[in-house]
DNA sequence: TCAAATAACTACAATGTAGTATTAATTAGT
DNA sequence: ACTAATTAATACTACATTGTAGTTATTTGA
């Protein structure tokens, strides 16, 4: 069956993809949810999350060029696939129009 | 540990629940998701949710009236604790702050 | 060959979902 | 009025998916 809906962290993960453009890869999403949503993700935990993604073909990747600037693994750079991109749109406006105007509400009602 | 942000359907479940006000039991969030989000959840979903944030010490409940109109259980109504409400508004600021100004990108980019 | 950067793997915990069972009330038949 | 049928709703159980941490492996420059 079809999974519809994308878990928070997906979503996270996803906006993060989105905002790193070009250099979307382990450690730069990591860091863009950090100072974004103020969260300390794991890189495993991205990692794992980045790789279910693409089996279920919401996400490619491509290794880069051999070497960085300093020792370590070529860099692997993904992006969000067409698929992906409408799951994610999806997910956020029935996440935004359920939420619109909630934060407006202070303590009313009671 | 205390477990720092909520999950999707716990976030969704949540907004329901503010946005019943008084009439939050089952079936009235039910309806309010699919309303809303156009996500057609399960009951069971819902309380088995309901009931783990409960747990958490996310919201509270209690039985309402013995009569309703026709037939039936009575309705166990919830509400936000303030923990609850804490804790909803951090992540859906976290996610504001990640989803801001992505919806307005078509496909730039290459 | 050592240290650094990064990716891949493994295992487990928490969340999401469906499906079934139970309970409490009302209605209706006798 | 007693009891069975019906209905609205909650509670429970089991399983699938997602979230997370931790460990290991690979690549490369010094």
């Amino acid at each position: 069956m079809r999974r519809t809906s994308l878990g928070e962290f997906e979503i996270l993960v996803l906006a993060a993809l989105l905002r790193c453009g070009d250099e979307a890869y382990g450690a730069a999403i990591r860091e863009e949810i950090k100072s974004r949503a103020g969260r300390d993700a794991t890189v495993g935990a991205i990692y794992t999350t980045l790789a279910r993604m693409q089996e279920k073909g919401l996400v490619t990747s491509k290794l880069g060029p051999a070497s960085a600037e300093r020792g370590g693994r070529p860099k692997r750079f993904f992006r969000l696939t067409a698929r992906g991109r409408k799951a994610f749109d999806a997910s956020v406006d029935s996440l935004r129009s359920m939420l619109d105007g909630l934060d407006a509400v202070p303590e009313s009602r009671s």
